[in-house]
DNA sequence: TATTTCGCGATTGGATACAGAATGCAAGAC
DNA sequence: GTCTTGCATTCTGTATCCAATCGCGAAATA
């Protein structure tokens, strides 16, 4: 039974991931719900297997917390678990920025400056949805700079997880965010990569806004 | 039915995924092998659905790729790709080691300096087996002493992917391993958070024989 | 009334069944 | 002799089915 989708040549079980990631990173299911295997799996017009097999791959992406013979929930986190998130997230990215700005690759600097410009302008606006794909458009183009695919991938997994948690906090801080972006940017242009790597790290702890160790 | 196991309290897929990643790391199945669902079900004992799971699994750690609808196979890396590997995980445990020296549990302390004799000892004997053993003890202990588990978890992964690739090398140098394993451990006892980064990281590229980048 | 036990419904874990896609091989055309 | 085409086989993707377990509530007992 098809969802509403191009039948039968995209694998299912992706689907349901993504709808189910989608729906759990704009908070439209509530942090530590239960996610009912065959609940799920009715909503969405499929049978219970590929609903299974998205869960424990959102497991592994951390978004999702599989007890065994109880079930699968959105996964909540600890005080000291966000700060530990945060902590990996600012290593990685500032380990990205620093390759990004040793690499320096020029094309895709424009496509990046390009992203850049359009946030700025979204930025002034509100839109919550909006911002947060541009938000996301921006650190994935970032990623394709530093050119490191293991560490993309690990950002990414980390990125999502930050995201789903600080989503209110983000709302109130479009504007820094950007000219941060934008600061990033520009060390990443003059090749600084120390700089970017600083710059980088500080805007994880400021988007989370937690304050950065000592 | 039941693998000659303890019958119904583990989840078999959780068996089948320890058996399979043992497998893939233990060089017993080789770089690039297909894993056959009906295969490799048929030989454990088990019916396609744990195989299924464990496969998602061990691909989510990225030791094993599946491509839709071809199927899994152990996933093989490009030199480019391994460097990206060694990159990151020189990292991540240069920033392990660090938050260890911050931390510096004595208690832990001890408990890691127990392992590190007892691997001095293995060294000089070349049981390739038993020496990875105390070498996942080491890394182990000194990610408890960290005390970031997202950090550890993410270091895992990383180094279960280049004990895979690297298992060949590292039977050839046991005592320089422990030599750095023991540096390391004294930068802890120190409190020398930025001597233990260094040495983490170093120890890291000299395990996978790739010149540290300039 | 508080506490323990039993049983039932809900839910997951695992097996089996079936349909559709990919691959390899063989037969035929050029 | 080589390339193409079509068929048979193999394998994955999804559905369905059965068994084992968990949680909760009701009932029984102290």
């Amino acid at each position: 039974m098809n969802i509403a989708l191009g039948a039968t040549h995209a694998p299912l079980t992706k689907l349901v991931t993504a709808a189910l990631r989608e729906r759990i990173l704009s908070g439209d299911i509530p942090l530590g719900e239960r996610l009912i295997e065959g609940k799920l799996s009715e909503e969405l017009g499929v049978s219970r297997m590929p609903v299974r097999e998205a869960l424990r791959e959102l497991a592994a992406e951390g978004l999702v917390t599989i007890e065994p013979r109880r079930g699968a929930s959105v996964t909540t986190f600890t005080e000291e678990q966000k700060r530990e998130l945060v902590e990996v997230r600012a290593t990685l990215e500032a380990l990205n920025a620093k390759l990004a700005a040793k690499r320096h690759d020029p094309s895709q600097i424009a496509e990046l400056q390009q992203i850049l410009d359009e946030g700025a302008g979204i930025s002034e606006s509100e839109d919550a949805i909006q911002l947060s794909q541009q938000n996301f458009r921006f650190h994935e183009a970032l990623g394709n700079i530093g050119g490191n695919s293991v560490l993309q991938d690990m950002i990414r997994s980390l990125r999502d997880r930050t995201a789903m948690l600080f989503a209110p906090i983000s709302r109130h801080r479009g504007k820094q965010n950007w000219q941060e972006h934008a600061a990033i940017l520009r060390a990443v242009i003059d090749g600084d990569a120390e700089l970017a790597a600083l710059l980088a790290a500080r805007h994880v702890y400021n988007a989370a806004q937690i304050p950065q160790d000592g």
